[in-house]
DNA sequence: TATTGTGAAAGGGTTCACAGCG
DNA sequence: CGCTGTGAACCCTTTCACAATA
Protein backbone atom coordinates (compact mmCIF):
# COMPACT_ATOMS: atom_id res chain seq x y z
CA UNK A 1 0.00 0.00 0.00
CA UNK A 2 1.12 3.50 -0.80
CA UNK A 3 0.93 5.78 2.20
CA UNK A 4 0.93 9.53 2.46
CA UNK A 5 2.58 10.91 5.55
CA UNK A 6 0.27 10.08 8.42
CA UNK A 7 0.26 12.62 11.21
CA UNK A 8 1.06 11.62 14.72
CA UNK A 9 -2.34 12.75 15.89
CA UNK A 10 -4.00 10.57 13.26
CA UNK A 11 -2.13 7.53 14.59
CA UNK A 12 -3.25 8.31 18.10
CA UNK A 13 -6.83 8.60 16.93
CA UNK A 14 -6.52 5.16 15.34
CA UNK A 15 -5.53 3.82 18.76
CA UNK A 16 -8.65 5.43 20.15
CA UNK A 17 -10.83 3.90 17.46
CA UNK A 18 -9.39 0.49 18.28
CA UNK A 19 -10.32 0.89 21.91
CA UNK A 20 -13.86 1.98 20.98
CA UNK A 21 -14.21 -0.94 18.60
CA UNK A 22 -13.15 -3.32 21.39
CA UNK A 23 -15.83 -1.85 23.61
CA UNK A 24 -18.45 -2.05 20.86
CA UNK A 25 -17.58 -5.65 20.10
CA UNK A 26 -17.70 -6.55 23.79
CA UNK A 27 -21.10 -4.85 23.92
CA UNK A 28 -22.38 -6.92 21.02
CA UNK A 29 -22.63 -4.20 18.35
CA UNK A 30 -22.39 -5.51 14.79
CA UNK A 31 -21.94 -2.21 12.93
CA UNK A 32 -20.87 1.36 13.65
CA UNK A 33 -21.10 4.57 11.68
CA UNK A 34 -18.37 7.17 11.55
CA UNK A 35 -20.79 9.32 13.54
CA UNK A 36 -20.94 6.76 16.35
CA UNK A 37 -17.17 6.47 16.56
CA UNK A 38 -16.82 10.23 16.48
CA UNK A 39 -19.28 10.62 19.34
CA UNK A 40 -17.31 8.11 21.44
CA UNK A 41 -14.12 10.08 21.02
CA UNK A 42 -15.26 13.67 20.88
CA UNK A 43 -14.19 14.10 17.26
CA UNK A 44 -16.04 14.65 14.00
CA UNK A 45 -17.31 11.95 11.66
CA UNK A 46 -15.40 13.50 8.76
CA UNK A 47 -12.22 13.09 10.75
CA UNK A 48 -12.93 9.42 11.39
CA UNK A 49 -13.62 8.75 7.73
CA UNK A 50 -10.57 10.68 6.58
CA UNK A 51 -8.31 8.85 9.04
CA UNK A 52 -9.53 5.48 7.82
CA UNK A 53 -9.50 6.47 4.16
CA UNK A 54 -5.70 6.74 4.22
CA UNK A 55 -5.54 2.98 4.56
CA UNK A 56 -8.43 1.71 2.47
CA UNK A 57 -12.21 1.58 2.19
CA UNK A 58 -13.55 -0.40 5.09
CA UNK A 59 -17.19 0.71 5.20
CA UNK A 60 -20.37 0.27 3.21
CA UNK A 61 -22.19 3.39 2.06
CA UNK A 62 -25.53 3.72 3.75
CA UNK A 63 -24.63 1.08 6.35
CA UNK A 64 -21.44 2.03 8.14
CA UNK A 65 -18.63 -0.30 9.21
CA UNK A 66 -18.69 -3.88 10.44
CA UNK A 67 -17.37 -3.75 14.00
CA UNK A 68 -15.29 -6.96 13.91
CA UNK A 69 -13.94 -6.25 10.43
CA UNK A 70 -12.95 -2.69 11.23
CA UNK A 71 -11.50 -3.74 14.57
CA UNK A 72 -9.23 -6.20 12.81
CA UNK A 73 -8.27 -3.72 10.10
CA UNK A 74 -7.39 -0.97 12.56
CA UNK A 75 -5.39 -3.42 14.67
CA UNK A 76 -3.49 -4.43 11.55
CA UNK A 77 -2.85 -0.80 10.58
CA UNK A 78 -1.36 -0.18 14.03
CA UNK A 79 0.87 -3.21 13.68
CA UNK A 80 -1.09 -5.23 16.24
CA UNK A 81 -1.88 -8.20 14.04
CA UNK A 82 1.11 -9.85 15.72
CA UNK A 83 2.63 -9.85 19.19
CA UNK A 84 5.72 -7.81 20.08
CA UNK A 85 8.66 -8.73 22.32
CA UNK A 86 9.47 -5.95 24.76
CA UNK A 87 12.08 -5.40 27.44
CA UNK A 88 12.06 -3.05 30.37
CA UNK A 89 15.27 -1.37 31.53
CA UNK A 90 14.89 -0.18 35.10
CA UNK A 91 13.26 -2.32 37.76
CA UNK A 92 12.20 0.49 40.06
CA UNK A 93 8.67 1.46 40.94
CA UNK A 94 7.77 2.73 37.49
CA UNK A 95 9.27 -0.35 35.86
CA UNK A 96 7.26 -2.54 38.21
CA UNK A 97 4.12 -0.57 37.47
CA UNK A 98 4.58 -1.02 33.74
CA UNK A 99 5.43 -4.70 34.16
CA UNK A 100 2.19 -5.32 36.00
CA UNK A 101 0.07 -3.12 33.77
CA UNK A 102 -2.31 -5.58 32.10
CA UNK A 103 -3.00 -3.24 29.21
CA UNK A 104 0.26 -4.09 27.50
CA UNK A 105 -0.37 -7.82 27.34
CA UNK A 106 -3.94 -7.32 26.21
CA UNK A 107 -2.70 -5.20 23.31
CA UNK A 108 -0.09 -7.67 22.13
CA UNK A 109 3.02 -6.62 24.03
CA UNK A 110 4.94 -9.35 25.86
CA UNK A 111 7.53 -8.23 28.36
CA UNK A 112 10.21 -10.87 27.97
CA UNK A 113 13.09 -9.32 29.92
CA UNK A 114 13.75 -6.83 32.72
CA UNK A 115 17.08 -5.22 33.57
CA UNK A 116 18.55 -3.18 36.40
CA UNK A 117 22.00 -2.19 37.61
CA UNK A 118 21.24 -2.34 41.33
CA UNK A 119 22.59 -5.54 42.99
CA UNK A 120 19.65 -5.41 45.38
CA UNK A 121 17.23 -5.83 42.47
CA UNK A 122 19.23 -8.11 40.18
CA UNK A 123 18.00 -11.67 40.54
CA UNK A 124 14.63 -10.74 42.00
CA UNK A 125 11.77 -12.85 40.71
CA UNK A 126 9.12 -10.89 38.75
CA UNK A 127 6.36 -13.30 37.76
CA UNK A 128 8.03 -15.82 35.50
CA UNK A 129 11.05 -13.54 34.88
CA UNK A 130 14.11 -12.65 36.85
CA UNK A 131 15.60 -9.18 36.91
CA UNK A 132 18.78 -9.30 34.80
CA UNK A 133 22.01 -7.42 35.31
CA UNK A 134 22.00 -4.58 32.80
CA UNK A 135 25.53 -5.70 31.97
CA UNK A 136 23.96 -8.74 30.29
CA UNK A 137 21.62 -6.60 28.23
CA UNK A 138 23.18 -7.21 24.82
CA UNK A 139 23.22 -10.98 25.27
CA UNK A 140 19.73 -11.28 26.72
CA UNK A 141 18.14 -8.91 24.20
CA UNK A 142 19.57 -10.99 21.40
CA UNK A 143 18.63 -14.33 22.98
CA UNK A 144 15.10 -13.19 23.67
CA UNK A 145 14.76 -11.50 20.28
CA UNK A 146 13.59 -8.28 21.94
CA UNK A 147 12.20 -5.76 19.44
CA UNK A 148 11.05 -2.85 21.63
CA UNK A 149 12.81 -1.34 24.63
CA UNK A 150 11.23 0.70 27.41
CA UNK A 151 13.63 2.91 29.35
CA UNK A 152 12.58 3.56 32.94
CA UNK A 153 15.92 4.51 34.41
CA UNK A 154 17.05 7.78 35.99
CA UNK A 155 17.88 10.45 33.41
CA UNK A 156 21.65 9.98 33.83
CA UNK A 157 21.60 6.40 32.64
CA UNK A 158 19.17 6.81 29.75
CA UNK A 159 21.58 7.54 26.89
CA UNK A 160 23.93 4.71 27.83
CA UNK A 161 21.03 2.27 28.05
CA UNK A 162 19.62 3.50 24.73
CA UNK A 163 22.98 2.93 23.04
CA UNK A 164 23.14 -0.59 24.45
CA UNK A 165 19.59 -1.35 23.29
CA UNK A 166 20.30 -0.09 19.78
CA UNK A 167 23.58 -2.01 19.68
CA UNK A 168 21.74 -5.18 20.60
CA UNK A 169 19.25 -4.75 17.77
CA UNK A 170 16.20 -3.15 19.35
CA UNK A 171 14.15 -1.32 16.70
CA UNK A 172 12.17 1.17 18.75
CA UNK A 173 12.40 2.76 22.18
CA UNK A 174 9.84 4.21 24.55
CA UNK A 175 11.71 6.57 26.87
CA UNK A 176 10.34 7.62 30.25
CA UNK A 177 13.58 9.26 31.37
CA UNK A 178 13.52 13.05 31.13
CA UNK A 179 16.52 13.23 28.81
CA UNK A 180 16.77 13.88 25.08
CA UNK A 181 18.29 10.79 23.48
CA UNK A 182 20.51 10.77 20.40
CA UNK A 183 19.77 7.74 18.27
CA UNK A 184 20.42 6.61 14.71
CA UNK A 185 17.66 7.78 12.38
CA UNK A 186 16.33 4.30 11.68
CA UNK A 187 15.40 3.78 15.34
CA UNK A 188 11.90 4.91 16.27
CA UNK A 189 11.76 6.86 19.51
CA UNK A 190 8.96 8.16 21.62
CA UNK A 191 9.30 10.15 24.83
CA UNK A 192 6.89 10.15 27.74
CA UNK A 193 7.50 12.78 30.37
CA UNK A 194 5.16 12.66 33.32
CA UNK A 195 6.05 16.06 34.79
CA UNK A 196 5.44 17.62 31.38
CA UNK A 197 1.89 16.28 31.35
CA UNK A 198 1.19 18.04 34.63
CA UNK A 199 2.75 21.20 33.23
CA UNK A 200 0.26 21.33 30.38
CA UNK A 201 -2.43 21.34 33.09
CA UNK A 202 -0.90 24.15 35.11
CA UNK A 203 -0.35 26.14 31.93
CA UNK A 204 -4.03 25.88 31.12
CA UNK A 205 -5.09 26.77 34.66
CA UNK A 206 -2.72 29.68 34.89
CA UNK A 207 -3.88 31.27 31.65
CA UNK A 208 -7.53 30.39 32.05
CA UNK A 209 -8.69 33.90 32.82
CA UNK A 210 -6.79 35.61 30.03
CA UNK A 211 -8.39 36.58 26.77
CA UNK A 212 -7.41 34.05 24.17
CA UNK A 213 -7.69 35.60 20.73
CA UNK A 214 -6.33 35.22 17.24
CA UNK A 215 -4.89 38.72 17.22
CA UNK B 1 -1.32 39.88 28.76
CA UNK B 2 -3.29 39.16 25.65
CA UNK B 3 -2.77 35.65 24.41
CA UNK B 4 -3.45 34.06 21.06
CA UNK B 5 -4.43 30.43 21.13
CA UNK B 6 -1.27 28.57 22.07
CA UNK B 7 -0.97 25.15 20.51
CA UNK B 8 -0.54 22.12 22.66
CA UNK B 9 2.76 21.35 20.99
CA UNK B 10 4.01 24.85 21.78
CA UNK B 11 3.25 24.30 25.47
CA UNK B 12 5.15 21.05 25.43
CA UNK B 13 8.10 22.75 23.80
CA UNK B 14 8.06 25.33 26.60
CA UNK B 15 8.38 22.47 29.08
CA UNK B 16 11.38 21.29 27.12
CA UNK B 17 12.96 24.73 27.15
CA UNK B 18 12.52 24.86 30.91
CA UNK B 19 14.36 21.58 31.30
CA UNK B 20 17.17 22.80 29.03
CA UNK B 21 17.42 26.05 30.95
CA UNK B 22 17.70 24.10 34.21
CA UNK B 23 20.57 22.14 32.73
CA UNK B 24 22.27 25.24 31.39
CA UNK B 25 21.95 27.00 34.73
CA UNK B 26 23.33 23.97 36.57
CA UNK B 27 26.20 23.96 34.08
CA UNK B 28 26.98 27.59 34.78
CA UNK B 29 25.90 29.15 31.47
CA UNK B 30 24.91 32.80 31.72
CA UNK B 31 23.29 33.29 28.30
CA UNK B 32 21.77 31.17 25.53
CA UNK B 33 20.77 31.89 21.97
CA UNK B 34 17.66 30.53 20.33
CA UNK B 35 20.06 28.49 18.22
CA UNK B 36 21.52 26.84 21.32
CA UNK B 37 18.12 25.97 22.72
CA UNK B 38 17.00 24.66 19.34
CA UNK B 39 20.04 22.42 19.09
CA UNK B 40 19.31 20.95 22.55
CA UNK B 41 15.81 20.02 21.54
CA UNK B 42 16.10 19.13 17.89
CA UNK B 43 13.98 22.06 16.77
CA UNK B 44 14.65 25.24 14.81
CA UNK B 45 15.72 28.57 16.28
CA UNK B 46 12.78 30.30 14.59
CA UNK B 47 10.46 27.95 16.43
CA UNK B 48 12.07 28.79 19.77
CA UNK B 49 11.79 32.51 19.15
CA UNK B 50 8.21 32.25 17.93
CA UNK B 51 7.17 30.18 20.95
CA UNK B 52 8.64 32.72 23.35
CA UNK B 53 7.36 35.71 21.42
CA UNK B 54 3.77 34.78 22.25
CA UNK B 55 4.48 35.75 25.85
CA UNK B 56 6.83 38.69 25.58
CA UNK B 57 10.32 39.77 24.55
CA UNK B 58 12.81 38.08 26.81
CA UNK B 59 16.01 38.35 24.80
CA UNK B 60 18.49 40.99 23.74
CA UNK B 61 19.20 41.36 20.03
CA UNK B 62 22.74 40.44 19.27
CA UNK B 63 23.19 38.77 22.65
CA UNK B 64 20.57 36.09 23.21
CA UNK B 65 18.74 35.34 26.44
CA UNK B 66 19.88 35.47 30.06
CA UNK B 67 19.63 31.89 31.32
CA UNK B 68 18.31 32.66 34.82
CA UNK B 69 15.89 35.32 33.57
CA UNK B 70 14.49 33.14 30.82
CA UNK B 71 14.30 30.16 33.14
CA UNK B 72 12.16 32.14 35.54
CA UNK B 73 10.00 33.57 32.77
CA UNK B 74 9.31 30.18 31.20
CA UNK B 75 8.54 28.69 34.60
CA UNK B 76 6.07 31.51 35.20
CA UNK B 77 4.46 31.00 31.78
CA UNK B 78 3.93 27.33 32.59
CA UNK B 79 2.34 28.25 35.91
CA UNK B 80 5.31 26.99 37.93
CA UNK B 81 6.03 30.21 39.81
CA UNK B 82 4.04 28.64 42.64
CA UNK B 83 3.60 25.15 44.03
CA UNK B 84 0.55 22.99 43.29
CA UNK B 85 -1.39 20.67 45.59
CA UNK B 86 -2.01 17.31 43.96
CA UNK B 87 -3.81 14.13 44.96
CA UNK B 88 -3.43 10.65 43.62
CA UNK B 89 -6.45 8.36 43.31
CA UNK B 90 -5.32 4.76 43.12
CA UNK B 91 -2.60 3.40 45.38
CA UNK B 92 -1.55 0.52 43.15
CA UNK B 93 1.84 0.10 41.50
CA UNK B 94 1.43 3.01 39.11
CA UNK B 95 0.19 5.26 41.90
CA UNK B 96 3.19 4.27 44.00
CA UNK B 97 5.53 4.92 41.10
CA UNK B 98 4.13 8.39 40.60
CA UNK B 99 4.19 9.09 44.32
CA UNK B 100 7.88 8.30 44.50
CA UNK B 101 8.79 10.01 41.26
CA UNK B 102 11.04 12.86 42.36
CA UNK B 103 10.41 14.85 39.20
CA UNK B 104 7.03 16.03 40.44
CA UNK B 105 8.32 17.59 43.63
CA UNK B 106 11.25 19.18 41.84
CA UNK B 107 8.84 20.85 39.42
CA UNK B 108 6.55 22.24 42.11
CA UNK B 109 3.97 19.52 42.56
CA UNK B 110 3.24 18.40 46.12
CA UNK B 111 1.29 15.20 46.52
CA UNK B 112 -0.80 15.92 49.59
CA UNK B 113 -3.27 13.02 49.54
CA UNK B 114 -3.59 9.47 48.23
CA UNK B 115 -6.79 7.44 47.93
CA UNK B 116 -7.77 3.85 47.28
CA UNK B 117 -10.87 1.71 47.68
CA UNK B 118 -9.07 -1.49 48.66
CA UNK B 119 -9.21 -2.20 52.43
CA UNK B 120 -5.80 -3.83 52.17
CA UNK B 121 -4.30 -0.52 51.04
CA UNK B 122 -6.36 1.95 53.06
CA UNK B 123 -4.38 3.10 56.08
CA UNK B 124 -0.99 2.14 54.68
CA UNK B 125 1.73 4.63 55.43
CA UNK B 126 3.28 6.27 52.36
CA UNK B 127 6.06 8.57 53.50
CA UNK B 128 4.36 11.17 55.65
CA UNK B 129 0.91 10.35 54.24
CA UNK B 130 -1.60 7.62 54.84
CA UNK B 131 -3.67 6.05 52.09
CA UNK B 132 -7.21 7.38 52.52
CA UNK B 133 -10.48 5.60 51.83
CA UNK B 134 -11.76 6.93 48.52
CA UNK B 135 -15.07 7.35 50.31
CA UNK B 136 -13.48 10.25 52.20
CA UNK B 137 -12.29 11.89 48.97
CA UNK B 138 -14.60 14.90 49.02
CA UNK B 139 -13.76 15.78 52.62
CA UNK B 140 -10.00 15.27 52.32
CA UNK B 141 -9.70 17.08 48.98
CA UNK B 142 -11.42 20.08 50.52
CA UNK B 143 -9.42 19.97 53.75
CA UNK B 144 -6.15 19.66 51.89
CA UNK B 145 -7.14 22.26 49.28
CA UNK B 146 -6.21 19.86 46.47
CA UNK B 147 -6.12 21.56 43.06
CA UNK B 148 -5.01 18.79 40.69
CA UNK B 149 -6.12 15.16 40.64
CA UNK B 150 -4.26 12.23 39.11
CA UNK B 151 -6.41 9.21 38.31
CA UNK B 152 -4.52 5.92 38.43
CA UNK B 153 -7.45 3.57 38.91
CA UNK B 154 -8.71 0.77 36.69
CA UNK B 155 -10.76 2.05 33.73
CA UNK B 156 -14.07 1.05 35.36
CA UNK B 157 -13.64 3.37 38.30
CA UNK B 158 -12.27 6.39 36.42
CA UNK B 159 -15.50 8.26 35.63
CA UNK B 160 -16.84 7.88 39.15
CA UNK B 161 -13.58 9.11 40.63
CA UNK B 162 -13.45 12.01 38.18
CA UNK B 163 -16.96 13.08 39.16
CA UNK B 164 -16.00 12.98 42.83
CA UNK B 165 -12.86 15.02 42.21
CA UNK B 166 -14.77 17.65 40.27
CA UNK B 167 -17.48 17.74 42.91
CA UNK B 168 -14.85 18.37 45.56
CA UNK B 169 -13.41 21.31 43.66
CA UNK B 170 -10.42 19.94 41.79
CA UNK B 171 -9.62 22.14 38.77
CA UNK B 172 -7.69 19.81 36.51
CA UNK B 173 -7.26 16.07 36.07
CA UNK B 174 -4.47 13.93 34.70
CA UNK B 175 -6.04 10.62 33.72
CA UNK B 176 -4.01 7.44 33.31
CA UNK B 177 -7.08 5.19 33.04
CA UNK B 178 -7.85 4.14 29.47
CA UNK B 179 -11.36 5.57 29.51
CA UNK B 180 -12.76 8.71 27.93
CA UNK B 181 -14.02 10.93 30.75
CA UNK B 182 -16.98 13.31 30.52
CA UNK B 183 -16.28 16.44 32.51
CA UNK B 184 -17.66 19.96 32.71
CA UNK B 185 -15.97 22.26 30.21
CA UNK B 186 -14.23 24.37 32.84
CA UNK B 187 -12.21 21.38 34.08
CA UNK B 188 -8.89 20.85 32.32
CA UNK B 189 -8.24 17.25 31.38
CA UNK B 190 -5.27 15.43 30.00
CA UNK B 191 -5.09 11.73 29.17
CA UNK B 192 -2.01 9.57 29.29
CA UNK B 193 -2.38 6.13 27.79
CA UNK B 194 0.67 3.94 28.06
CA UNK B 195 -0.43 1.27 25.61
CA UNK B 196 -1.14 3.98 23.05
CA UNK B 197 2.44 5.18 23.25
CA UNK B 198 3.68 1.71 22.36
CA UNK B 199 1.17 1.59 19.51
CA UNK B 200 2.67 4.66 17.88
CA UNK B 201 5.96 2.73 17.87
CA UNK B 202 4.51 -0.41 16.29
CA UNK B 203 2.70 1.70 13.73
CA UNK B 204 5.98 3.29 12.70
CA UNK B 205 7.81 -0.07 12.59
CA UNK B 206 5.04 -1.75 10.63
CA UNK B 207 4.90 0.90 7.94
CA UNK B 208 8.63 1.58 7.84
CA UNK B 209 9.21 -0.14 4.51
CA UNK B 210 6.33 1.45 2.71
CA UNK B 211 6.73 4.43 0.47
CA UNK B 212 5.56 7.49 2.33
CA UNK B 213 4.61 10.15 -0.16
CA UNK B 214 2.50 13.26 -0.47
CA UNK B 215 0.45 11.80 -3.29
C1' DT C 1 -32.42 6.73 2.27
C1' DA C 2 -28.34 6.60 5.05
C1' DT C 3 -23.73 6.85 5.19
C1' DT C 4 -19.21 6.44 3.04
C1' DG C 5 -15.18 8.31 0.55
C1' DT C 6 -12.98 12.36 -1.08
C1' DG C 7 -11.73 16.62 -3.66
C1' DA C 8 -11.79 21.44 -2.39
C1' DA C 9 -11.76 25.06 1.10
C1' DA C 10 -10.55 26.60 5.49
C1' DG C 11 -7.84 26.80 9.38
C1' DG C 12 -3.71 26.62 12.09
C1' DG C 13 1.16 25.70 12.90
C1' DT C 14 5.84 26.04 11.17
C1' DT C 15 9.40 28.02 8.49
C1' DC C 16 11.39 31.84 6.03
C1' DA C 17 13.62 35.91 5.66
C1' DC C 18 14.59 40.25 7.04
C1' DA C 19 13.89 44.61 9.63
C1' DG C 20 15.10 46.18 14.09
C1' DC C 21 18.13 46.82 17.63
C1' DG C 22 21.75 46.05 21.25
C1' DC D 1 27.97 42.55 13.48
C1' DG D 2 24.93 39.07 15.74
C1' DC D 3 20.79 37.61 17.26
C1' DT D 4 16.00 38.66 18.32
C1' DG D 5 11.22 39.44 17.05
C1' DT D 6 7.82 39.02 13.54
C1' DG D 7 4.88 39.54 9.21
C1' DA D 8 4.37 36.79 5.22
C1' DA D 9 4.70 32.45 2.86
C1' DC D 10 4.32 27.85 3.11
C1' DC D 11 2.69 23.52 4.42
C1' DC D 12 0.01 20.28 6.85
C1' DT D 13 -4.31 19.01 9.14
C1' DT D 14 -9.07 19.46 9.70
C1' DT D 15 -13.55 20.55 8.09
C1' DC D 16 -16.90 21.07 4.51
C1' DA D 17 -19.93 19.50 1.27
C1' DC D 18 -21.41 16.46 -2.05
C1' DA D 19 -21.11 12.66 -5.54
C1' DA D 20 -21.16 7.75 -5.18
C1' DT D 21 -23.49 3.73 -3.77
C1' DA D 22 -25.12 -0.25 -0.72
Amino acid sequence: MLLHRISDSAVRRLSHYLRFLDELEAGGSRTVSSDDLAAMGGMTSAQVRKDLSHFGSFGKRGLGYSVPVLREQVAAILGLARRWRVCLVGAGKLGAALYHYGGFHARGFDIVAVFDNDPVRIGLRWGSLRVNDVGDLARVVREERVELGIIVTPADAAQEVADALVGAGVEAILNFAPRKLSLPGEITLRDVNLAMELETLTFALTHRGEILTTR
